[in-house]
DNA sequence: CTGTTAGCGCATTCAA
DNA sequence: TTGAATGCGCTAACAG
């Protein structure tokens, strides 16, 4: 069963007959006002009207003009996830800004993970491509850079042909490291997933190499590195990973390590969100902050002051425009965009 | 400075061409692979291949079979708002499942208030729209119905030639206020704005025929009608405003109201956020819940069932499907969305 | 200010 | 299984 079929258009060259006018002078109507009297113009929208007329075809126009006026952002992974992201949500408020002041559209691009991701991009009727952060090997990345339009990958991975916008990870993660590791003795990271299949799992001297998600595994490398120059083995860090971005599973987690017989003094936690369970979960266990545990989060979100938590402030929003810019085919002000460690009482002075 | 021309496209008949075969049996080798033999077959996607050709152009696509496999959702106010908002993020994961599925995209179409909004909605290229619930004056209704596509409003206004989407908002919160207000003297209600400007503020008695939103208008008409069983005068019931869906203004507005000689005991919140707002507040007052304070929220989100909250439950992303599958001009399960008042600690038995 | 011409790239006919 | 013709609805480019 195909899909009903849109109403019988109503054309231009009806309504421009129904004036009494040519094609053109219609056509000028909507898209060029000034160019036409104000009798032909009348006489025009008299006939749109009377026959029901809404305006140019989309379609038409866009095949015509050779551009759709939209661009396509591509969310991986479960939509549920990319939407209830309050950085995603930013993200994405940055992108349509910029849409909206350009008159252009925005058409979301769920990937899935199935074989038919690279159709759908090819399908897409869009002039240029924005690709929220993905893992090493997504093949979306490659099908978006066949259509040869403007496009831009965020966060990462750095594909040849496409641009990057995003701050340097590994450097913010190094900073916000040290703070979190200064003074501790058994730290530990409470990480995104290491693969796209989600797991949770705790480890320790875990190899950031193998993570498939660039943002995480530069995260690592950083907090890799911070350890190591507050004189901790990286072996002796533990790393948990949480499936989801989620305080509730954060809570969870981190009520474990801290069960253990020696539980960490120190977690650097890479959202906001998992630093807010980690909170929560050293309330419970009647820790006091910042000295029985030092956290850190990542994103400095509203949550993030409430709780007064030392974090990694970056503008996901800005992120957004600086892509929408890029995707757009213009220049944007920076593709390295900036972040800062803000400290505050979570972590020891 | 007009947006900068797209590559120079490589067509269909290019790829012919150099296939040495006729442009239909590249356009079959497309989209209708089953029709084409191997040889003729191979031969256009190695000359694709060669040539760079990323498969059919969609606008002319569109244009040619008169559908575009794209539906629009028309969310007005800030995008921050909507994208921020939890339910909005299950809804619009229930569209794109629908859309995923169908091989469809999904046009997000940002609503500024602005003068240029009809004119965004009449060059969206969508088979379909869907609106977010909006205001009854909201002039973006009337443009997406002289679109003459099927299209479907979530939650109201109703409107001639448009399906609408929703829960009974009235009869739900007469539901959810008969638990709020049970044993209660003083009882008060955290609602979302008024009016379009999004003032906070405090009054009692408020009528709810001047609210120009549908859904606040009717969840305050039952909460009315719940007070009054209730044998509660209407006038002495406090309608706090929240400007936005935050439980930290929520915490705030309900500390003022705490704060007063008469506090008040019983809040009947709109939704889960504001809700968890006032059991914050409750808590920084040194109030039992629910013997001091009840409190009833809406969604029962995550954070419901983690702060035992009773609230309305109701599934945004069936909601979303529905309208998904109405937008697409197909029949949905129902219009008519269920709900239901889950019953946890935050109320009196 | 208005009109004529031409064709954007493709897929639905219909014929071979 | 393949191909030729046709036009989807519109607007750039150029006359008048």
């Amino acid at each position: 069963m195909r899909p009903p079929a849109a109403p019988k258009r109503v054309t231009l060259a009806q309504v421009a007959e129904l004036a009494g006018v040519s094609v053109m002078t219609a056509s000028y109507t909507y898209n060029r006002p000034g160019r036409v009297s104000e009798q032909a113009r009348a006489k025009v929208l008299a006939a749109a009207d009377r026959l029901g007329y809404a305006g140019p075809d989309p379609s038409a126009r866009s095949l015509r003009r050779g551009s759709t006026r939209t661009l396509g952002v591509v969310l991986g992974e479960h939509l549920n996830y990319a939407f209830e992201d309050p950085q995603a949500a930013s993200f994405l408020a940055g992108i349509a800004e910029v849409c909206a002041g350009r008159g252009y559209g925005m058409t979301i691009l769920p990937v899935t993970g199935a074989a038919d991701d690279a159709e759908r991009i090819r399908t897409a009727a869009v002039d240029g491509f924005i690709v929220w952060t993905t893992s090493d090997d997504d093949p979306v990345l490659e099908a978006v850079r066949a259509m040869k339009r403007p496009a831009v990958v965020h966060g990462g991975p750095a594909v040849r042909g496409l641009a990057l916008v995003g701050i340097d990870n590994r450097a913010a993660a190094r900073a916000a490291g040290a703070v979190a590791f200064a003074g501790a003795e058994r730290p530990a990271v409470l990480s995104f997933p290491l693969s796209r299949e989600r797991i949770s799992s705790v480890s320790s001297g875990t190899d950031p190499a193998g993570v498939l998600f660039p943002v995480t595994r530069e995260r690592l490398e950083g907090y890799r590195q911070a350890a190591g120059a507050a004189g901790i083995a990286w072996a002796d860090v533990l790393v948990a990973v949480c499936a989801r971005n989620d305080a509730a599973e954060a809570e969870q987690v981190t009520a474990t390590l801290l069960a253990a017989p020696e539980p960490p003094d120190a977690v650097a936690a890479m959202s906001d969100q998992l630093a807010a369970g980690v909170v929560r979960a050293a309330g419970a266990a009647g820790l006091l902050l910042p000295d029985d545990l030092a956290v850190t989060g990542w994103d400095d979100g509203a949550v993030a002051a409430e709780l007064g938590l030392t974090t990694v402030a970056q503008s996901l929003r800005d992120q957004g425009t600086a892509c929408a810019y890029l995707a757009l085919g213009e220049k944007p002000v920076s593709t390295a965009a900036p972040w800062s460690v803000v400290r505050r009482g979570s972590t020891r002075h």
